[in-house]
DNA sequence: TTCTTACGTAAGCAATCACTTACATTTGTG
DNA sequence: CACAAATGTAAGTGATTGCTTACGTAAGAA
């Protein structure tokens, strides 16, 4: 999980993803997007394949690129669960704040 | 954004949102839930606060801190419009096969 | 086989990170 | 006011990160 954040929480990275999410590309042609030389590139791609963000088919001697979706759901839930969690956090306040002040109407 | 990301890219830090997830909590209370010793997590804190992620609210000489849900928006829009170029993606290379097919049919 | 193309890998380096100890600040209490 | 409690801030340090240059490797072309 960390790792997953952690290969997302570099600029660099992120434009990789942006620019393999609607095509698959070979790791020359994304590297010369960049500044950064090829090999800076080349290991933003290991980082993000180890996070199992993306994949890669070998084509000769090419190496192509592409988004790997599955691998967002991990990260995807974990937000999800930090909202729900304050959601119900929240719905639990009010139903809370509701019987109190039922309690003191009955009193008076 | 990448600020978010780097907040989050922390183990002790995603802890941190995990335990005020549901709660209001001081300073102190989080930092006892770790070994790390107080200024740590109060560093960690920092850079939640910075990021957006939580907020703070000064009560005497305690510092509560809770969740700040809109904080997660933009990482939680930024994983849907990867998850959303994709599927589009795969929506034309469906529709682009579809067409080829029917061009062969027609030939035949 | 030799050369070229498209890559990855290794080593070294400066910047950043997460942590610790020591000190400063703010608020309530006797 | 003096003191204690709760917390942040500063400075220093070892580990990790992202980058570069130099080198290694595998696949196709001559």
């Amino acid at each position: 999980m960390v790792d997953k954040l952690k290969a997302l929480a570099e600029p660099n990275r992120l434009e990789i993803l942006r620019l393999i999410s609607h095509e698959e590309l070979p790791a020359g042609e994304i590297a010369r997007h960049f500044n950064a030389t090829r090999p800076a590139i080349s290991q933003h791609l290991h980082v993000l394949l180890d996070a199992g963000l993306i994949e890669e088919r070998r084509e000769g001697t090419r190496r192509l690129y592409r988004l790997r979706a599955e691998g967002f759901d991990e990260v995807r839930s974990m937000l999800k669960e930090f909202w729900d969690v304050r959601l119900q956090a929240l719905k639990q306040k009010v139903e809370q704040k509701q019987r109190t002040q039922r309690r003191r109407h009955g009193r008076k």
